[in-house]
RNA sequence: GGGCGGUUAGCUCAGUUGGUUAGAGUACUUGCUUGACAUGCAAGAGGUCACAGGUUCGAUUCCCGUACCGCCCA
């Protein structure tokens, strides 16, 4: 073995070993195990991994490979997504490289442009996830246009069709001309912007009257059908039924009464233009008022309106009809507007009239909603519960039809005699005169059924019978509404059940000074360049320590990886000593022991297993991390290590056991050198199974755990560490021995563990009993210690420190007898807590009394 | 405007029924070519638990408010 740890140097073949030896698939173990599975939230098949992946797969792997451990038959369903908008938009920027476009190719050879672009580029994804060490069965590896989820998104639809949740339909819709479709609600963002509030006066046609109207977008006003005021606004009652004029255009509008104008907002008046906002649109509605469309789809002014304005950009048209109103423009002041902005491309969205496909979602999602009222489906944190719920409350029909080519295409047809009425079938029809519909489905329709469509719904399988549903789902909680609603949405209404009981959220990684990271602010850290430089199971352990029961978003800092890389190391090299010890005794099996040190890491071993238990049963990750580098780095190395140093092949077996335990039990957050080790005993000969990736999860034995023990090592360790504090007081080279007196209740007892005094704190000889020439003392859980002065000896230094350590004993001390002296304390505290701090008293009085003496005894010497 | 989360050592974070002298890693200081490991060992220093009030015998912990940071929804 190298002296160093080199992840490099082994952890593609270790995944091979895995990949090829069959062990991430259920397939591998016993039927009759219970079974545990899950599938993973596919990734954008045009991404490339980053930090949220890394976290996510790797709480994921730690659930799959604990699970696995513990004896169930482990499915863990890998793939992507096809990303419908991100992937066209990929090719179509290569197109453009390339001098052409996807009209001039045409649909068919644009799409399988892609489907090339997919088999070059398409794993280079889940290359990456092999490189985190997921355990995931790629033999049931999944791509949402495969053949058979195809065949379950129509099904699905058609479906959903035929029950009445599907319909097509005029709608205000947001449109995105970037991106050059149709999006839903979700996948806009609304941003605070820095703009205006423009106040224009629109003249009445009877009389030389006008009314102002306050607008943040000007430019509309060549779509405006009405003046709209709230219908208890005095101000303008006497117009209501009146008409206007529309500035620039000549049209006449009239002035109506809705209860949706807010007589607060600007001058209490708006204008109303149906085919471009959402609220108008609906004012539009409820007054009979023809929307009147004046936008392409590229955002250029069109249609019926002056010519002059004609193809004007958004921005362009603001500022020319600005400029044109003249009086018309009362004034304008500084107002924050919230903007709609695609959260794929950041472009401003428009709100534009169209046909689309909608679900309609408020009848579907009622046994969502229900399944978490009555506890089927839990959230951990359960904090986002309350996020699921307000969405599902408020929810609003979904809009799933999208204007691009790359995606399951809308399975309808038209006759082009009769083309308001859709043909829905699952089959493509077999009478060439129909027409299909040119759109394809949002690509969350699809991920929409990924727990059950990668598991071959609706076809009867196996698979889904074993699998379905699905036990955990692992994300970041800003898909819960993207993807998670809609999972329990349509998992609920097409298998009777949630796709899974428990939804486990965490926060997100963001850089150091707690920013999200993002290309244009440049602070992306890449977790494969990390790997490069420190491993796998660096990142790993590294993003598992944070993975606390809050789900708090994670500052990401290369120091902790390096810490991590460095605890690796630690782990690697306590296995390389071991190595230098025969360890065919080494078993699964735990060793018997006679010597107290033995018992105490074993001890120690069994308390880390209870307390790693209970971690991961409650999805703490991050408290099991913390525990098994304790045992590991402390209790191990630090101590077991080295008290059994001048016998180590005597405590070969132990030692062996411990760490071949340990390997196990960190193999879920550190699963590649955990194996390497293993494999390592293994061909030392010991007697190890197989692999560790299916090793048997060590049994507690609580009997094993022994308290008292723990108690007196713990006084030899902090003794050891008072004596080497002393020896650093008193200048004493590191080979210079001294010897020790100790006294105090049991000191006698301690004299069994002089050869670790002698070793680790360079003691020649411990006396029980007092030290009665002149010596330096310290006082130490009940114990008073002792080193005889040297003419080196700075002894006005030690009483500073004497006295240093009793005015913090005296503070202690106070306060534990304020609370004693306290009636209400007396009174009222449970008597246990009364208990304690009467023992507490007493051990802090006892040193206390003894820190006095020492100093008296000091100050004869000075 | 409504809702949620955060504020603990220089930095990153633990701290679950309210009760040890508030912990860890890292950084820092000092000393070590220690027969596993300098990706290391040992010793040390470092905190008014954001601020103000309340409940309580007792508050980092529970409640109310304020400030700042962040997120979601409209």
């Amino acid at each position: 073995m190298d002296t160093v740890y080199d992840p490099k140097s082994f952890e593609s073949d270790i995944y091979c070993q895995w990949e090829s030896g069959g062990y991430f698939s259920p397939d591998f173990f016993p039927e009759g195990r219970p079974v545990f599975s899950m599938v993973i939230p596919p990734p954008n098949v045009t991404g490339k991994l980053h930090m949220g992946h890394a976290l996510n797969h790797t709480i994921q792997d730690i659930l799959a490979r604990w699970k696995r451990l513990t004896g169930h038959r482990v499915l863990w369903i890998p793939g992507t997504d096809h990303a419908g908008i991100a992937t066209q938009a990929v090719v179509e920027k290569q197109c453009v490289k390339d001098n052409t476009s996807r009209h001039a190719l045409g649909r068919a050879a644009f799409v399988q442009r892609i489907w090339d672009w997919k088999a070059q580029y398409g794993s280079h994804i889940e290359n990456q996830i092999r490189r985190l060490g997921d355990s995931v069965d790629w033999s049931r590896q999944r791509f949402t246009l495969d053949e058979s989820l195809a065949k379950a998104v129509r099904h699905h639809f058609v479906e959903l069709y035929n029950q009445g949740h599907i319909y097509r339909g005029w709608s205000i819709t947001h449109w995105c001309i970037q991106c050059q479709s149709a999006i839903s609600d979700i996948e806009v963002n609304h941003i605070d912007h820095a703009g205006s509030l423009w106040h224009l006066r629109y003249t009445l046609v009877s009389g030389t009257d006008a009314i102002v109207v306050a607008t943040t977008r000007p430019e509309t006003l060549l779509g405006d059908q009405a003046i709209a005021v709230h219908p208890k606004d005095n101000r303008y009652a006497q117009w209501i039924g009146s008409y206007v004029e529309v500035p620039l255009c000549g049209r006449t509008i009239p002035i109506v009464a809705d209860d949706a104008v807010d007589p607060e907002f600007g001058t209490g008046a708006v204008k109303v233009t149906p085919a471009h906002d959402h609220t108008d649109y609906e004012i539009g509605q409820r007054h009979n008022l023809e929307p009147r469309v004046i936008m392409d789809e590229n955002g250029c002014l069109s249609g019926d309106i002056p010519l002059r304005y004609h193809g004007l950009s958004r921005e362009d048209a603001r500022s020319k009809i600005i400029n044109d109103l003249g009086d018309c423009l009362v004034q304008t002041t500084e107002h924050t507007v919230p903007q709609a902005r695609c959260y794929r491309c950041d472009t401003v969205v428009e709100p534009r009239l169209s046909k689309q496909w909608f679900v309609a979602m408020k009848e579907l999602v009622q046994p969502a909603i229900q399944a978490v009222h009555a506890g089927d489906v839990q959230f951990h944190p359960q904090r986002w519960e309350s996020l699921y719920m307000n969405w599902m409350n408020t929810i609003r029909d979904w809009c799933i039809s999208r204007q691009i080519w790359w995606g399951h295409r809308i399975p309808v047809w038209y006759d082009p005699e009769d083309p308001e009425t859709p043909i829905v079938c699952v089959n493509d029809p077999e009478d060439p005169r129909l027409i299909q519909d040119p759109d394809v489905l949002d690509t969350w329709f699809s991920s929409a059924i990924w727990p059950f469509s990668t598991m071959g719904w609706p076809e009867k399988t196996t698979d889904f019978d074993q699998f379905y549903p699905t036990q955990a789902l692992v994300t970041g909680y800003d898909i819960i509404t993207f993807w998670v609603s809609r999972m329990m949405t349509m998992g609920i209404h097409q298998c009777k059940t949630p796709p899974f009981s428990t939804v486990i959220v965490h926060g997100l990684v963001r850089d150091i000074t707690g920013k999200k990271m993002s290309k244009s602010l440049g602070n992306v850290i890449d977790p494969i360049e990390i790997m490069d430089t420190y491993g796998a199971d660096a990142l790993r352990f590294c993003l598992a320590s944070h993975a606390t029961v809050g789900g708090q978003d994670i500052r990401f800092s290369v120091e902790k990886v390096e810490a991590c890389r460095n605890f690796a190391n630690k782990l690697w090299n306590a296995t390389r000593y071991l190595l230098q010890q025969p360890v065919n005794q080494v078993t699964n099996k735990q060793p018997l022991v006679h010597r107290d040190e033995d018992r105490w890491i074993i001890s120690q071993w069994y308390t880390t297993l209870d307390a790693v238990n209970q971690g991961m049963e409650q999805n703490n990750v991050a408290l099991v991390t913390e525990t098994l580098w304790q045992f590991t780095w402390n209790n191990v190395c630090d101590w077991y290590i080295e008290m059994t140093k001048s016998r180590a092949d005597d405590a070969a077996p132990v030692l062996g056991w411990v760490l071949s335990q340990l390997f196990i039990v960190l193999h879920p957050f550190m699963p590649f050198i955990t194996e390497r080790l293993w494999a390592e005993l293994q061909a030392h000969g010991a007697q190890l199974s197989d692999k560790v990736i299916v090793a048997q999860w060590p049994m507690l034995d609580q009997s094993a755990i022994n308290s008292e023990l723990n108690n007196t090592i713990d006084s030899v360790v902090s003794i050891i560490r008072t004596v080497r504090s002393l020896r650093k007081q008193l200048q004493l080279k590191n080979k210079t021995q001294c010897p020790l007196y100790v006294s105090g209740e049991g000191g006698e007892m301690l004299t069994k563990y002089s050869l670790f005094f002698q070793e680790l704190a360079g003691v020649s000889a411990l006396h029980s009993g007092g030290c009665s020439g002149p010596h330096i003392p310290a006082v130490v859980s009940g114990y008073t210690l002792g080193i005889p002065i040297t003419e080196a000896t700075d002894i006005t230094g030690h009483q500073k420190r004497l006295e240093q350590q009793a005015n913090h004993t005296k503070q202690s001390l106070d306060q534990v007898n304020k609370k004693l002296n306290n009636p209400g304390f007396l009174n009222k505290a449970p008597e246990r807590v009364v208990e304690d701090i009467r023992i507490k008293k007493e051990a802090l009085q006892c040193d206390y009394d003894q820190l006095m003496v020492q100093m008296k005894a000091l100050s004869h010497n000075v």
